[in-house]
RNA sequence: GGGCGAUUAGCUCAGUUGGCUAGAGCAGUCCGUUUACACCGGAAAGGUCAGGGGUUCAAGUCCCUUAUCGCCCACCA
């Protein structure tokens, strides 16, 4: 027996060298798995794509959960026999990356303006190596067995191809259109959003209720008096008998110094209980607003800049901050006795989602996604939708998994991703920031170039840079060589799985979906499994602001990467959160400590003899092999139902509960007292062969462990990683 | 306003096709240093499975309802 199990398992020994063995070994690369005969050349494939992490910094629990989980279904998927592929990887996420770059130079004192757009663009790309750098580092301590010679990058050649072909078949199919229209304008970071990255937060405000002038026949009301310079219409309800008679009128009318033309119109949008049932129509500042200018073909007058400053002919307020200017405005009101009500209430506001800052609606040229235009799809594997259909974005979306070819799990969030998509307005794609894929748009004049470099000075290209997500979108496809018809591509997509958390099921997975469909007339991924949020050990949401966020780092160095994995996997199941907790992380040291002695028991008392079955087994141990292998069948089942948190909590039970105090504790009285040579040798044997199957049914959730048993203890060179499933 | 989830031992949580004598980790009680393991073993204790109603031979599990907490979505200005 080796030495070294005299002494309690000790992670931090063996970890790193198990990974740098694997590694050795190239058997996370499916392809040298085959060309060495580990893989059978005709097997089935099987594929995930890793969720990019983004490179704002390091990696936190939440990552750790997603790699425990993902990578113990590779490993089983390997074991089963299956040409296997994790694709690696990490997002540039343009946005959140530039804003942590930006608040960096700031503590020096640089504004990103002084450096100019390459120079700024040159201290991004060099944090994003460091951090990718250490995430590469963290991924590989929990033991993923990803393929890191197919690693990609949101941003990298490859992928900017992807994101060009994508962009310019989307632009021919009239899909991807450049309007002018009302936008979400984040004035800290002097872009636009889309919706999907507004927060709303719940604040207190007021209502004031009033008349533009004195003979002016109706009362509004709005929070929002400042915006009242940019009214072109007061809005009724069509059935409200107080105003039907000034319906179709138009009042010439003074506010404040501002010359203001004032249509009134019946819309059905207006409550009539609400305020005063009349609304001022602003086109120019908000949304609703700007789509009922659309439906009365109201002029659209713009009076806040980017920079949330006023900007109007009147004295008053001309030149101010969007708060000071409320302030005067009420004030002038208040004075001129126009003022009628003012009442405190609950109002949901816009911010934005990196800045905080809170969101001015603008009307501005942007690039969008058209999501209900039909078009004729190009080719198509899905059911029931055939080459040359007419379809629109939104109806593939829906259709990839109201047909069932997308599953969800857990299935509720299926009910989740159709209202968003019902509620689904046309995504706008660009950004006014630097870092990110620059928009494939060359202008001269009036023509315009998409997808490819004209290589001609008298074009200029579009300054903007695309919505982050429009690369992660192509990621289960642009990873394996799309837009190239490369094996990797034929092969691996659509992908079988995706596992990522609940909360970006709309930023990334519809959207995946919807790229997917559209380009390739194939699903990305088969099934969709949806992780919870990590949260600490009273349920609070950990954030690093708050101090309450554990580096898993740090748990792996106390606990070894075995147990922090299991910690995350057992009793968890798909979409609920989790609590995280050091004493769960502890229980689970103690295990790989149990499964570390009970090994050293096992081979105290037995010898490399009792590894080949005997020609005798007693009938206990031939039942002891038979509830094993039910034990087996049972949650191979269990395991392909992607039930990880039953699985490893079955095997964690049994390798204690059963083997450990039951098997182990009766083997030795029959051991000490021999019935018979005979009977001595079945139970040497049934404890040979179980703690081997064990072994490898663990090796997906306690990957290091176990593995670095296996290296000791088995004589023939084979690798537990790629050994094959005990499922018989 | 709409939707979803949670409520099980002192604490944190499993229990996902209804069959449980309701489990795990931690904490706590008693016993045990028998050569795998004290990062252990054995034993006991602890629960009207949020409340109420229903379906069923059988309900923690299915249905209805109430309460509390939490999350997501939404253009009442």
């Amino acid at each position: 027996m080796n030495e070294k199990f005299l002494k309690p398992y000790e992670p931090k020994e063996v970890e790193s060298n198990i990974y740098k063995f694997w590694e050795n070994t190239n058997f996370f690369n499916p392809s040298v798995c085959i060309e060495k005969g580990v893989t059978d050349k005709n097997a089935e494939y099987y594929s995930i794509v890793l969720p990019p992490p983004n490179v704002t910094g390091v990696l936190h629990l939440g990552h750790a959960a997603m790699l425990a989980i993902e990578d113990a279904i590779v490993r089983f998927e390997r074991m089963k026999g299956k040409r296997t592929l994790w694709v690696p990887g990490t997002d540039h996420a343009a946005i959140a990356t530039q804003t942590k770059v930006e608040k960096l130079l700031q503590k020096e004192g640089i504004r990103k303006y002084d450096l100019g757009r390459e120079e700024f663009l040159k201290r991004v790309q060099q944090f994003a190596q460091e951090s990718h750098d250490t995430i590469a580092t963290q991924i590989k301590a929990m033991g993923a067995s990803v393929d890191w010679s197919r690693e990609a990058f949101t941003l990298d050649e490859a992928r900017e191809k992807a994101v060009h072909a994508a962009f310019k078949r989307m632009y021919d199919d009239g899909l991807i259109y450049r309007k002018e229209k009302v936008i979400n304008w984040d004035p800290k970071g002097q872009t636009v959003i889309s919706d999907d990255e507004i927060v709303y937060e719940t604040r207190k405000s007021t209502l004031y209720t009033f008349k533009y002038s004195p003979d002016f026949p109706i009362a509004i009301s709005t929070t929002r008096p400042e915006t009242k310079f940019g009214d072109t219409a007061v809005a009724v309800h069509p059935s409200d008998e107080r105003y039907s008679q000034y319906v179709g009128q138009t009042f010439d009318i003074e506010f404040a110094g501002e010359k203001l033309s004032i249509k009134i119109i019946a819309d059905e949008h207006v409550e009539k209980e609400f305020g005063t049932g009349a609304l001022g129509v602003t086109p120019a500042h908000s949304q609703i607003d700007y789509d009922m200018s659309v439906r009365h073909n109201l002029p659209i007058k713009q009076v806040i800049t980017e920079y949330a400053k006023m900007q109007t002919s009147s004295e008053l307020v001309n030149g101010l901050k969007v708060e000071e200017a409320r302030t005067k405005t009420v004030e002038w009101l208040r004075e001129n006795n126009l003022l009628i009500e003012e009442k405190e209430m609950e109002q949901n506001v816009s911010t934005a989602e990196r800045t905080g800052a809170i969101i001015e609606p603008l009307p501005k040229l942007q690039w969008f996604v058209d999501v209900n235009k039909k078009f004729k799809l190009k080719q198509s594997k899905l059911q029931g939708i055939t080459v040359d259909q007419e379809v629109s974005l939104k109806e593939l979306m829906q259709h990839a998994v109201s047909s069932g070819q997308i599953e969800i799990l857990p299935d509720r969030f299926e009910k989740t991703y159709f209202h968003w998509i019902d509620n689904l307005r046309d995504w706008c794609i660009s950004r006014q920031i630097w870092y990110g894929h620059q928009i494939p748009v060359w202008y001269k004049g009036e023509e315009l170039i998409v997808g490819e470099d004209p290589k001609d000075s008298s074009y200029t290209r579009d300054e903007d840079t695309l919505d982050t997500w429009f690369s992660s979108a192509l990621w289960t496809f642009s990873t394996l060589g799309w837009p190239e018809q490369t094996e990797d591509f034929l092969n691996y997509h659509p992908t079988n799985l995706l596992e990522t958390g609940y909360d970006i099921i709309f930023f990334w997975v519809a959207r995946m979906i919807l790229m997917s469909t559209y380009l390739l007339g194939e699903i990305p991924f088969k099934t969709v499994y949806l992780h919870g949020l990590v949260r600490d050990a009273k349920g609070k949401k950990m954030s690093k602001s708050v101090g309450n966020a554990v580096d898993p780092i740090e748990m792996i160095e106390k606990y070894g990467a075995d147990a922090v994995r299991m910690s995350l996997l057992v009793g968890v199941g798909p979409g609920s959160d989790m609590n995280f907790s050091e004493d769960k992380v502890r229980a689970y040291k103690k295990f790989a400590n149990k499964i570390w002695n009970a090994t050293r028991f096992v081979l105290e008392q037995t010898s490399d003899e009792d590894i080949s079955q005997p020609s005798y087994i007693s009938p206990e141990d031939q039942a002891r092999i038979d509830e094993f292998s039910t034990l087996m069948q049972e949650i191979t089942r269990e395991f392909e139902e992607y039930k990880l948190y039953l699985v490893s909590e079955k095997m964690y039970h049994y390798f204690w509960h059963t083997f450990a105090d039951i098997i182990i504790e009766n083997s030795k009285k029959r051991i000490q007292n021999p019935i018979s040579d005979e009977d001595t040798r079945s139970t040497k044997y049934l404890l040979r062969f179980l703690l081997t199957q064990q072994l490898k049914a663990l090796h997906p959730f306690m990957p290091f462990i176990t593995e670095e048993i296996w290296q000791t203890i088995n004589k023939d060179n084979t690798i537990l990683m790629v050994s094959k499933w005990p499922n018989q």
